[in-house]
DNA sequence: CAGACTAATCGAAGCGCTTCGACATGGCAA
DNA sequence: TTGCCATGTCGAAGCGCTTCGATTAGTCTG
């Protein structure tokens, strides 16, 4: 393995020239920046990541901890991975994985052992055990999800509230005024998830607001759960006309449930679900829905991440305006 | 931060000692081991991972290489990544994300920067231009499925042809004369993807074996897509009773698509898929499957790649055996 | 009881890089 | 001419750790 010394000899300059070439912290002849980058080539010369850690105190790694829970749904946290995997990458940084399982433990190793410069954290809870560690970690992070409280954080989420808003008044507005909630599955809400809660804030202040009635129900993500789950917004409101869904892998099942109850889709039910886009246009018939941003979500944390590291002010709070994208699945009633 | 000098002299032995005390590498008295894990505990020591790699060029890292492709089923890709992940940390490493598209630059980076010790890459094709690559580098790596040439390599993977022929054994000993398989997508074929093809060759020589009838489509995941190709098998095999599907989102849409044209599963039409066991265990019915094992897959890709850090021998070919498990979607003809 | 080990510990070199201060040169203002 | 500043480069210190050889004390072996 060559190394910067390599580099130097061969190019006839100085360690540090060469270093400066490679960081551009000082200026350099243009002569000597292409011979020192002829030699670069010529060797194949890659800095070894430990040693400029070591000096520099800068590890260009960025650590991402993934959830792994019930409810959370695998391709859109896919999504967000890759998105900030690829975006760490525009500013030469590399993702090191952390899993949730792993806890507080490994945000600490991670940091203290300069292992990664900063954290982008997924799936946050109202009140959750990680918020006091990253506070006290000394450490960048950017969180997608809003805590409870969230001073001194910097947090990054798609407005639920406006999500919720949204999907009542498209309804609303084609006439419908009696509408079902079909959300996540219990434990999404037991735990405290910040974002399931603020949708449904966000449907109950919308509903009020166009004086539309709406009911809510948590559903398990299975088929059966689904339909009794159908069967019990139908029974508790005959007159139900629209159905909000926020559980991706109920989208199919609940609209095959209302076909096995005779209930046309949109002629007789509109239904309107917050998934991915892709989701919603695989479905049969295809639905209207509220996109999940998950990619621009996660290049934005990436953003927010670097402006912190490169000490940057930013934001405490970002909302992403939601974009409601009409289907096959609504209709005036 | 706490530098293992400050540990040194808060316990009263030499940094060497400490050090020791940590990798073991050396003799250490009861009592000395005590002191110096108390200092430890008591200063929040963490070893800094920068120097620790520059020391002993070992980062304790490994690099996981993902597809995103068209045919890889999301939920599959997730399920090794934390497999990876998980098992990683039982040997005290840390996972690096690589995305495909990063291509082989990512993997010369990552290698020749010693930001990784070792690679664990996915979704081996047969003509991967990634393999010479592999060769060359220098560094241990375990692959996810099986290049047309494998010499020199470390590969490991389910054996697909027998899972194929498990699958074509299964319907035989119910008595099904005449099968049809639904395939992945187009793409999955063209690009040369090992594991599909195994899987027809295994399907096709057991089905000569037994002398069943077996024909073969590959399919979209879209349930349009899958209708047309239960149709089309229906028409080309009218005495069909038997599928196979190797398609992990087609699955669902492949029972509907039987049930829509009047099939009942399983009396008129038995199912088996190639899938995960909960895609299998959620499905409606509940459908006969070989599992794709990517928990174990992942774990012992970890394993071999840790065996060749610690420079033992390992074999160049693991293939692990099929299992299917008979849920409600197969039945005596 | 000499010689040969083993166990436990220390000291120091060095891994490959960044960065700070110093130095040399050349232009430009005073 | 003198003094300054900007530009371009070098030398060396040091980042925090591992590891090798050396040292000391104690234990066997024949």
């Amino acid at each position: 393995m060559a190394t910067i010394a390599d580099v130097a000899s061969h190019a006839g300059v100085s360690m540090s020239t060469v270093s400066y070439v490679l960081s551009g912290k000082r200026p350099i002849s243009e002569e000597t920046r292409r011979r020192v980058q002829a030699s670069i080539r010529a060797l194949g010369y890659h800095p070894h990541a430990g040693a400029r850690a070591l000096a520099s105190s800068r590890a260009n790694v960025i650590a991402l901890v993934i959830p792994l829970r019930t409810g959370v749904h695998v391709p859109v946290v896919m999504q967000f991975v890759v998105s900030v995997v690829t975006s760490a990458r525009t500013y030469d940084h590399d993702v090191l994985l952390l899993t949730q399982d792993e806890g507080l433990k490994g945000l600490r190793r991670v940091t203290a052992g300069a292992i990664a410069d900063g954290l982008v954290v997924m799936d946050v809870e109202l009140h959750d055990a990680r918020i006091p560690v990253l506070r006290s970690l000394g450490r960048p992070s950017v969180l997608i999800g809003f805590p409870a409280d969230s001073a001194g954080l910097t947090c990054i989420d798609l407005d639920f509230a406006a999500a919720g808003a949204l999907c009542v008044d498209h309804l609303a507005d084609l006439g419908h005024t009696c509408i079902g909630m079909v959300g996540s599955p219990q434990a999404v809400y037991q735990r405290e998830t910040g974002f399931a809660q603020r949708l449904l804030a966000g449907i109950g202040q919308a509903a009020a607001r166009r004086g539309v009635m709406a009911t809510t129900h948590p559903c398990e993500p299975s088929r059966e759960a689904v339909l009794a789950t159908v069967e019990e917004l139908l029974r508790e409101q005959p007159a139900l006309t629209g159905i909000v869904v926020h559980n991706e892998p109920a989208v199919q099942p609940l609209l095959d449930a209302l076909a096995a109850l005779g209930r046309r889709v949109p002629e007789d039910v509109s239904v309107v679900a917050i998934c991915p886009d892709e989701l919603a246009e695989h479905a049969a018939p295809r639905v209207t829905s509220v996109a999940i941003p998950a990619e621009e979500l996660g290049r934005r944390a990436v953003d927010l991440l670097m402006a912190k590291l490169a000490d940057h002010d930013v934001p405490g709070a970002t909302l992403l305006s939601p974009r409601l994208t009409a289907r096959a699945s609504t209709a005036e009633r």
